[in-house]
DNA sequence: GGGATCATGTAACTTGTTACATGATTGC
DNA sequence: GCAATCATGTAACAAGTTACATGATCCC
């Protein structure tokens, strides 16, 4: 249930048409909560039917006319409410995991060229984020009310990190691989 | 399209039924790729229609009567042609950042706590993968076959890493936070 | 008036979640 | 025979994805 939330915290720090919500959902907050622009309509359409949210007085809101939300005081008590409740971090996924474990059993032919280009998206992303810190975050800019943004940005900055040495350390571990290294039955258990 | 892809890895690797399949997606192929077990049935019902896996030979297939599954050749095909096959990494979300947006706006009450019950179930979880790769992966257990394996345990040691330290980072910076700070208003652009 | 683009949507589908149902087996 | 547990499912829903539809506006 974060969509919803996230777009109240959209629309608090500005009230915005879907539109404008989907570029913001392609940049600040789609960093860490990406949504299309068809989740946003519908969820917009929710968030007004609960009484959450409504659309600033305008006139005849048809198909093509651009219309934009602000949230009511119920909306933000919804949104301080989840914020503030306990919520427990959900498993992960990834796939380039299931593909790795898969490559053990199949072979890996293949998927080591696609672990460079994953290295150089992220490596990009990095670089993207440690722009935006320097820019917004750089020495003289720390006001408190930024700082809960910089951790955020951090994280960012953290997980691409993350990614880039561990595709890296993948990479040359591959190398020592014996060539399109192909085990069968089951591995050690993990577990 | 993950899921029906992990099935069929842990079915090559060994022959199982739905609920020991269950069972290892709560332990090693849970760490990168959870699933209940309504998934895996629903999942296994495709495969075999799909002519990916079958029932292994036995009794009247009936409710409450065990089953299990092999991989047919088609299905390792599939697995392999996935396998290889380059994909993006989806855009991840995670609601805790969310939520520490939406509290810059809202104030932040109550997830102080909520962070720190956070920190210690990456703690624990960290502590748990340490575990298993010093009994798995210990000096002298390094055959080739095992370092992808290896691989993706270190990921998770990474990421669970990451948690860890950011958080407690996080936590210290609230106490530096001015109490239940609230901002309203549009933060920086971040991009 | 016609194409580009801005803007809001619908529909169909896939994936993941939650709650519940039902049969088989084992131990007492 | 009955409770616990092993084992396989159904149903309803929520969330995310992909493809497409349609109206409004701007600029030539």
């Amino acid at each position: 249930m974060s969509l919803p939330h996230a777009i109240l915290t959209a629309l608090l720090e500005k009230p915005s048409s879907g539109l404008e919500l989907t570029r913001r959902f392609d940049r600040s907050i789609g960093y860490f909560w990406s949504a299309t622009h068809q989740q946003i309509y519908r969820e917009l359409g929710k968030l007004e039917a609960d009484g959450y949210i409504r659309a600033l007085p305008s006139e005849a809101p048809t198909r093509g006319r651009k219309k934009s939300y602000e949230v009511l005081a119920a909306g933000r008590e919804e949104l301080a409410r989840w914020t503030s409740a306990p919520q427990d971090p959900r498993p992960w996924r990834d796939a380039l995991f299931v593909r790795l474990r898969a490559s053990a059993v199949v072979g890996t032919t293949g998927i080591e060229d696609d672990l460079r280009r994953h290295l150089t998206l992220h490596q990009r992303q990095l670089r993207e984020y440690e722009e935006i810190e320097e820019r917004d975050f750089g020495p003289g800019k720390d006001a408190p009310q930024d700082r809960l943004q910089h951790l955020i940005l951090r994280a960012g900055i953290d997980l691409e990190t993350f990614w880039t040495q561990w595709l890296t350390n993948a990479l040359t571990e591959f190398e020592r691989l014996p060539d399109d290294a192909e085990s069968t039955g089951e591995p050690p258990a993990h577990g």
